[in-house]
DNA sequence: TGATTATGTGAGTATATAATCACATAGTAA
DNA sequence: TTACTATGTGATTATATACTCACATAATCA
């Protein structure tokens, strides 16, 4: 059975696999890979309402996946964690093994 | 604005995110790290019901992290892909991250 | 055959999450 | 000051998810 410390660990790291679960806010990471920007910018590139938007990423910042900071009216926001892009290489090998078995399946037609 | 085709990769990306981000699943990935395991022993080490752990494996199972093979009455289950690990390495990253911040906010006091 | 064991699943409930709309706030500039 | 713009948030609704219990299934063995 866990102990405390370890169920705690658990459940602080699904918080950060949570803050990335999510269709809309991987489509974010993806655009905040070549650099900051602004809400506005972000909402129009992943096409999604503004206020929609600004709710995900402070999912996303309180997860400390993203960071900020103010400039006049606009607040921009950039990945606090490059790393969190390797994530994605592996979700990337995950979703290339379904396709091989997808097609080894096809050929046992 | 997103194409059709990103917005399938994102939300194919997001599905198994999803599968990783909950604390039984990321206890189970854990256990699963040093060997395939039966449902039975597996619900024993993470400490929750069976048929609860039963469900989980099955939503990893279909997000394709896991795969599994039946042994007389026992279901064995293991990762498909040891990469999955790697993603937490960036999630203790992130976590390390945080407790940084902690710390310079409590020096600050 | 019947009893036992491991696993999976339907149904119900509780909770969490996402999206939308309207409105609030805060910075900017005329 | 007023008007405008970018962002955030409360309230509502819809949907998804997790958990529990009871039961179904399937393999094993006496």
């Amino acid at each position: 059975m866990l102990n405390k410390d370890k169920r705690l660990l658990f459940e602080k790291q699904a918080e950060i696999a949570r803050a990335m679960a999510h269709p809309l806010r991987i489509a974010i990471i993806h655009f905040l890979k070549d650099g900051e920007q602004c809400v506005c910018d972000i909402a129009e590139n992943v096409g999604s309402e503004r206020s929609n938007v600004s709710r995900h990423l402070s999912v996303m910042t309180g997860a400390g996946l993203l960071e900020y900071r103010k400039d006049g009216l606009k607040v921009i926001y950039k990945l606090k964690c490059i790393c969190i892009v390797d994530f994605f290489s592996c979700v990337t090998d995950v979703l290339k093994r379904q396709a091989k078995d997808s097609e080894k399946l096809l050929k046992a037609l």
